[in-house]
RNA sequence: GGGUGUGUAGCUCAGGUGGUUAGAGCGCUACGUUGACAUCGUAGAGGUCACAAGUUCGAGUCUUGUCAUACCCACCA
């Protein structure tokens, strides 16, 4: 028995825990048929589901489902990312609570302290995916920082450093001064701000009186000035080539050099070249040979080789334009609006600064990662994302993936006591390797540094398949299928996983990327903590039940671009969900669901016919809009076969055969309407699973569960049974149109004459009289004579020359009268404007809007006198 | 500066290779409690498809340009 009403709290959580208490997400392995994988991007251990989650997994479930009633052997791989920067970040601010720095703590301690609390709110999203109807196989569940893909990380490591696509360098690279870590390019965040920029001089050495004017947004970096440059096409400055000039306050004498880095254009034409703090000036000092100053401590204060020690830039600034101020070589101060990157987990500004750190030679695995996408072994769904891809890939730079963190994979490189470097798995190797370089036993030291959080989730695709062991799973699902992500993660994610699958596996990781958009808010606003509108999932859940959010995220997905939230489309779907809650309790009071023997392809009743082939039909559609990944489509060609054929036609059509005494047709109707349904949970089961399983729960005793029933192919659609009906409905339609129009109250019983009708439509009035009478509610519905196409027919109804004799259901005269009193006042009113627009005096002198006004009204009532006209000459008749 | 999108009904958006009368949901108007459903039904109003030129028998769809808008990348002394 079903419930009166459709609450999908009562029975959501228990469908699910039930799916997976039975294994019902697991593969078959012994099943010999096609394999289908997805591996889900791995969210934070520690996050919470939001709206993108929603999306991402609602997508991915979609697909899975469909798949997995396919046939398929499915395996949706689930798992978490450890996320080094963002995961220690929220620990040391709970440290922070009690006073204490992870510095008090110790390394081991505080990592200790990271694994607890991941031990403690880590399964958080988890349980989220799980309300949202996720079919992963948890069983499978991993996370970045287990022994078996840490285990993989190193390996890989290793392989990369023997082959020399990994190494150290000491270079310029983006510094997060909070956080004390090199983080990597695509992590910092360029902001727009109105700066200031300071003009000011530099004495030239032994020219008294003569100086070298430069701009800079950055004063107090001048202490690291080493050289200032000058193009030598710049005729004013290029006689000043190969002079020196001096560093104010600290009297320091450095070179003027020729540089086309220094464009004339630009701000005097003369640059200080500071190459420890600035990738330009960087690659300028290359070039010239220039010496490196570092004027910052790691925490982005002033270091000894400034007059300021300790002091922040912007007291470092302060001061030192003071001082410029008061040697008098301050020029001018403007106000500049400029560009300056921040860190976007830390939001402190990003300082460009000298270390020792580790390099993956990006631009060399990039290669075969462009060839295969070009070669089409990988295709981004939709496929304009490639050119973003290839224009990334083909300027990509070396990728930093050391961190001065804790948390994280630390790597696997010991230094023996002169600083020779042991790369290997473990640390008895690198042992072992060392003693045999020394001759001896010798110390080692591990690098502290631990790896980029992407460097491991750029394993995922084989790392959590069972790599490097041989295993089962990665011999059958591997390369995985798809990969549903955001494109804001193309190049974090899906590039490096291209790269690092071509590298160790020489094979794609996935075949296809499918990329989705942002999940705005209402008014299509990005949601974000700090503006507030964020909409937490798992309300939205809780209000409407998961199957509408889920349906809300896949009608509204059409390639390439971003969603809006929108609760009243939410709450349309909810309806749509206690629509066919209805459906399927009528069904029941009809005793539709005890006889399940039911061959659809013998049904005799046109309607039955009818329905099946739409049924069929709709079928057809999803499957080839879920095979392009028209999520939109395919969710829309259920919704209008439920709603629009099976609700609003089919089940008004069976109610005088289900409340009639034919007994055969009857017992087909019912049994048909069964079919039917089952046909609806079926398609609609992958976009909805638990209302579609409830049903399919209480509707029948079944064999086989719904999530493993079989999605039906290659079926024969009868056409002609759908034609017959269309053009009843069609009738009904037309004739409905013209009830209202001629205002017939409701009881009103007319009868139609169908005016030269065919053959097919006598046969059809025939057939469907009892319909057409009972849903357009008439007497009688009869064929008038002549030949007339069924096209035709549509024409006779637009026209309105359907004969509908009303004698008796219309008072004519009074109709009469009432339409001529109308006419007469329309008449009256429309000489009124005619005279007033007539009128140059109001033409000229009114303003323009009440003119347009005067107009508008004018053309409304000439639109009205025509339908007036009209329905006049129609009652003419009678 | 380079690149990629978007602009269609009051609102939010669909409109594979050009092809009858451009669609949906919400909102709006009128009517309706007819034995699944008011979380509903019936009917209806509402569009110069941003603008301009071009290709074509035919353009919302293709080309070029203009305007508006969003995002990505780079740079900014």
């Amino acid at each position: 028995m079903l419930e009166k009403n459709y609450n999908p709290k009562d029975f959501e959580e228990k469908i699910y825990a039930d799916w997976e208490n039975s294994g019902d997400f697991k593969p078959d392995m012994r099943a010999n048929s096609d394999a289908f994988s997805i591996v889900i991007p791995p969210p934070n251990v520690t996050g919470y589901l939001h709206m993108g989650h929603a999306l991402n997994n609602t997508l991915q479930d979609i697909l899975v489902r469909y798949n997995r009633m396919l046939g398929k052997k499915v395996l949706w791989q689930p798992g978490t990312d450890h996320a080094g920067i963002a995961t220690q970040m929220v620990v040391e601010r709970n440290l922070a609570k009690e006073g204490i720095s992870r510095h008090d703590l110790g390394r081991e301690k505080f990592i200790e302290t990271v694994w607890k609390w991941k031990e403690h709110s880590g399964g958080t999203i988890t349980k989220q995916l799980r309300r949202l109807g996720a079919s992963c196989d948890w069983s499978r569940e991993r996370f970045t920082m287990d022994e078996g893909l840490s285990r993989a990380v190193r390996k890989i490591f290793v392989h990369l450093y023997k082959d020399g696509l990994i190494y150290k360098a000491k270079k310029l690279v983006n510094w997060d001064p909070k956080l004390g870590t090199a983080v990597s390019d695509l992590e910092v965040v360029q902001k727009e701000t109105v700066g200031k920029m300071y003009y000011y001089k530099y004495p030239i050495e032994g020219e008294k009186g003569e100086y070298i004017h430069i701009a800079t947004t950055r004063p107090e970096t001048m202490f690291g000035d080493t050289a200032v440059a000058v193009s030598k096409d710049n005729e004013k400055l290029k006689h000043l080539i190969g002079k020196n000039c001096i560093i104010p306050i600290i009297d320091k004498v450095i070179p003027i050099i020729a540089d086309e880095h220094a464009d004339p254009e630009k701000g005097t034409g003369a640059v200080k070249i500071t190459p420890a703090h600035d990738f330009n000036d960087f690659e300028v000092g290359k070039r010239h040979n220039l010496p490196l100053v570092n004027v910052l401590n790691a925490d982005a204060t002033m270091n000894e080789n400034t007059p300021y020690p300790g002091l922040t830039t912007q007291e470092a600034r302060v001061k030192t334009i003071e001082k410029l101020t008061e040697l008098g070589l301050m020029d001018k101060i403007e106000d500049h609006p400029m560009v300056i990157p921040y860190g976007d987990r830390s939001g402190v500004v990003i300082e460009p600064y000298m270390t020792d750190q580790w390099f993956v030679d990006a631009p060399v695995l990039a290669k075969e990662a462009i060839r295969v996408v070009e070669e089409g072994d990988m295709q981004f769904v939709p496929k304009s994302y490639e050119k973003t891809y290839f224009e990334w890939m083909r300027n990509i730079q070396p990728w930093c993936i050391s961190r001065q963190l804790w948390w994280g994979h630390q790597m696997p490189i010991w230094y023996g006591p002169d600083d020779t470097i042991f790369c290997e798995e473990t640390e008895a190797e690198a042992q072992a390797a060392a003693d045999k370089h020394y001759g001896k036993h010798v110390e080692l030291r591990r690098e502290t540094d631990v790896l980029d959080t992407w460097f491991s989730s750029g394993l995922w695709a084989f790392s959590t398949l069972g790599w490097p062991d041989k295993t089962e799973y990665l011999e059958t699902f591997y390369p995985t299928s798809l990969l549903i992500t955001a494109f804001d993660i193309i190049f974090f994610w899906v590039a490096r996983m291209m790269m690092m699958s071509m590298y160790m596996m020489k094979r794609v990781p996935f075949k296809k990327c499918y990329i989705h958009g942002l999940v705005r808010d209402e008014k299509g606003q990005k949601m974000s903590k700090s503006k507030g509108n964020t909409i937490d999932p798992l309300d939205t859940i809780e209000k409407y039940g998961a199957d509408a959010l889920r349906f809300f995220m896949a009608a509204m997905e059409t390639q390439g671009r971003d969603i809006n939230l929108s609760e009243a489309r939410i709450t349309g779907y909810r309806n749509f969900a206690t629509k066919l809650w209805n459906a399927a309790r009528f069904g029941e009071m009809n005793d539709c669901f005890t006889n399940r023997e039911f061959n659809p392809d013998n049904a005799k009743l046109a309607v039955n016919q009818w329905i099946i082939a739409k049924a069929r039909e709709a079928t057809k559609e999803v499957t080839d809009n879920l095979e392009s990944y028209r999520f939109s489509d395919a969710a829309n060609a259920v919704y209008q076969f439920v709603w629009g054929s099976f609700c609003d036609w089919y089940i008004e059509m069976i109610k005088p055969i289900l409340y009639g005494d034919n007994d055969a047709d009857k017992a087909e109707t019912r049994a048909a309407f069964a079919w039917v349904l089952d046909r609806i949970l079926i398609i609609l089961h992958p976009f909805m699973p638990f209302i579609t399983t409830e049903l399919w729960n209480n509707t029948a005793k079944r064999d086989t569960k719904l999530i493993h029933a079989s999605w039906p192919k290659d079926e024969n659609i009868d056409t002609k049974a759908m034609e017959r009906i269309d053009w009843t409905i069609d009738l009904i339609s037309a004739v409905r149109s013209l009830r209202a129009e001629m205002n017939l109250p409701a009881g009103a019983k007319p009868i139609i004459y169908l005016k030269d009708a065919n053959t097919q439509s006598i046969d059809n009035l025939q057939s469907f009289g009892k319909i057409i009478c009972s849903l357009a509610r008439l007497e009688k519905a009869e064929a008038f004579h002549g030949e007339v196409t069924p096209d035709m027919v549509q024409n006779v109804f637009k026209e309105s020359t359907l004969l509908m004799p009303l004698k008796g259901v219309v008072d004519f005269a009074a109709e009469k009268e009432r339409l001529q009193k109308e006419l007469a006042g329309l008449e009256k009113r429309l000489a009124g404007y005619a005279n007033k627009l007539n009128n140059p005096g109001f033409v000229e002198r009114a303003p323009a809007a009440v003119v347009e006004e005067e107009k508008r009204r004018q053309a409304e009532a000439l639109e009205s006198k025509s339908k007036v006209e009209a329905a006049l000459a129609r009652i003419a008749n009678f």
